[in-house]
RNA sequence: GUCCCUAUCGUCUAGAGGCCUAGGACACAACCCUUUCACGGUUGGUACCGGGGUUCGAAUCCCCGUGGGGACGCCA
């Protein structure tokens, strides 16, 4: 049974690039027909806050990300984590350390300062034959790793292949702090092992943690997981995401006016590939999702692409689910929707033509608000030769039977032809008329939305009403 | 500084030694369609980081540079 899991710090919201790591690891287990576990990494007590869990959660859920198990909290598994240090003690695969921070400090520096990797000097590792220093009086000791002195550590990576670190780079990382709170790289490789996971795929900043997990793992005698490193995601700019550079919530997509397939999609296609193929489901991607095809290297986030998308599947959409996602942006706006036009009628005609919901609300917010024409557009396409066939197209509206829009197209060309005018003559004014905009979708099915007395009520501006 | 990862159009990518005169998509440009703007259609330009090998043959394999990224915490 493969089991993967979704691991994040609940210490900012779900960003782009944790939300991708989440749907491959998703991916991964739902294609194989195994189990997806999401754990909450909250042993950083000073950072963790629920808000930021409460983002995570919402965020999965608004992409669709559903899990087996979890969410887990490793605060609460702090007696397993203790029972797991005393063992450890007691078999000498760690040891209490009394160095003080501020010493580490120093030791760090004069380290660097040689051009020397920084690292725990292993004043207080246990050796057969050394004698240790008589530990001081009043302070608390962290327990460290007795990490392997040489050898390698090494293992074949899901995406990048095989990878080789030496054991003589590795630090005896501190396992337990002076608090007693373990850390990431210690409860990590127990909830690996304890929660059977078989296959770790995550960030390839983590590649860095993988020996060190591994080594842990081995002087527990668990099983080594598999590991998938993934690249990260860099902002629009190229640059590492962060706060200056486009790193925002995924909720804030859904604030933004994409749908959730449209950001999934784009996720999933970022950095994974199937071919030539593009648009897909996600029943698609998890058919074929597979760890072959995974870029290894950093991809660039193209916001322009994922507006691509995004139109995409707005145009799909069903006009009732584009309706209800409209009407609380509509709200926002202060627009106070009406019987006519029926807003999922509006949605129908105007979804092709916008990439985001903001744009579409918009777009609709013409059909329900007050309207002041723009009287520079007015000049431009209200001109003199264009009167007499608006008049005529108004006085004989009340003659359109049905009220459709080919009905209506019917009176604009009979208008046309009666005034010997060309399309645009006539269309442009009623547009700017009706909707205030110079670009709208063809003139008869805009018409068509509004009520015969609304269209005369709009048209009164420009004298004819 | 040390270690690790990485490198095809502006961007996302296809590419597992001959199918590559390097394909697709976004973006861009032109044209077509047209009732404005979109949509759609057609066409076009733009890329294998550099240098050495290996091989009959290299975008593909190896080495060295260079560029980019990551890590070096009592953060995760």
């Amino acid at each position: 049974m493969i089991r993967t899991r979704f691991a994040p710090s609940p210490t900012g919201f779900l960003h782009i690039g944790g939300a991708r790591t989440a749907l491959f690891s998703w991916a991964y287990a739902r294609h194989h027909g195994g189990e997806f576990i999401l754990r909450i990494e909250d042993t950083d007590v000073a950072r963790s806050t629920s808000e930021a869990v409460q983002a995570i959660l919402d965020g999965m859920r608004w992409l669709g990300l559903d899990y087996d198990e979890g969410p887990i909290y490793q605060m609460r598994r702090m007696d397993r984590y203790k029972a797991v240090i005393r063992e450890m003690l007691e078999s000498g695969s760690a040891y209490y350390c009394y160095t003080a921070p501020e010493e580490l400090d120093r030791v760090r520096e004069a380290q660097r300062a040689q051009g020397l990797k920084p690292r725990y000097d292993r004043t207080w590792r246990p050796e057969t034959g050394k004698t240790l220093p008589k530990p001081p009086d009043g302070v608390r000791p962290v327990v460290r790793f007795r990490n392997p002195l040489d050898g390698v550590v090494a293992w074949d990576d899901l995406v990048k292949g095989s990878i080789a670190i030496d054991n003589a780079e590795l630090d005896d990382l501190v396992i337990a702090r002076a608090d007693l709170v373990p850390t990431y790289n210690f409860c990590v490789a127990v909830d690996d092992w304890d929660m059977n996971i078989t296959h770790v795929i995550r960030g390839d900043d983590h590649v860095n943690n993988t020996p060190r997990q591994i080594n842990i793992l081995k002087a527990l005698g668990a099983p080594i997981p598999r590991y998938g490193h993934l690249s990260m995601i860099l902002g629009d700019d190229g640059q590492k995401l962060s706060k200056r550079h486009g790193a925002v919530s995924v909720m804030q997509y859904d604030e933004n006016g994409y749908l959730p397939e449209a950001v999934l999609n784009y996720l999933a296609r970022l950095g994974w590939s199937h071919g030539d193929d593009e648009i897909f489901s996600m029943e698609q991607f998890r058919e074929w999702f597979d760890l072959d095809h995974i870029t290894p290297s950093a991809a660039q986030f193209n916001t322009e692409k994922l507006d691509w998308l995004n139109a995409h599947y707005l145009r799909e959409a069903d006009n009732m689910r584009l309706a209800a996602l409209l009407a609380p942006r509509l709200a926002a706006l202060g627009v106070t929707l009406l019987q006519t036009p029926s807003l999922e009628a509006v949605v129908a005609l105007y979804k092709e033509r916008v990439s985001r919901l903001d744009q579409l609300a918009d777009e609709v917010k013409v059909f329900y608000a007050p309207l002041e024409p723009d009287p520079d557009a007015l000049a431009r396409h209200l001109t003199p030769d264009a009167l007499p066939a608006l008049k005529d197209f108004a006085a004989r509206i009340l003659e359109v039977d049905p009220w459709d829009a080919p009905s209506i197209n019917a009176l604009v060309k009979d208008c046309l032809k009666a005034h010997k005018l060309k399309m645009p003559k006539l269309a442009m004014p009623l547009r700017v008329l009706l909707t205030g905009r110079e670009h709208t979708p063809s003139i008869d099915g805009v018409i068509a939305l509004f009520s015969r007395e609304t269209v005369l009520e709009r048209l009164k501006p420009a004298g004819v009403g």
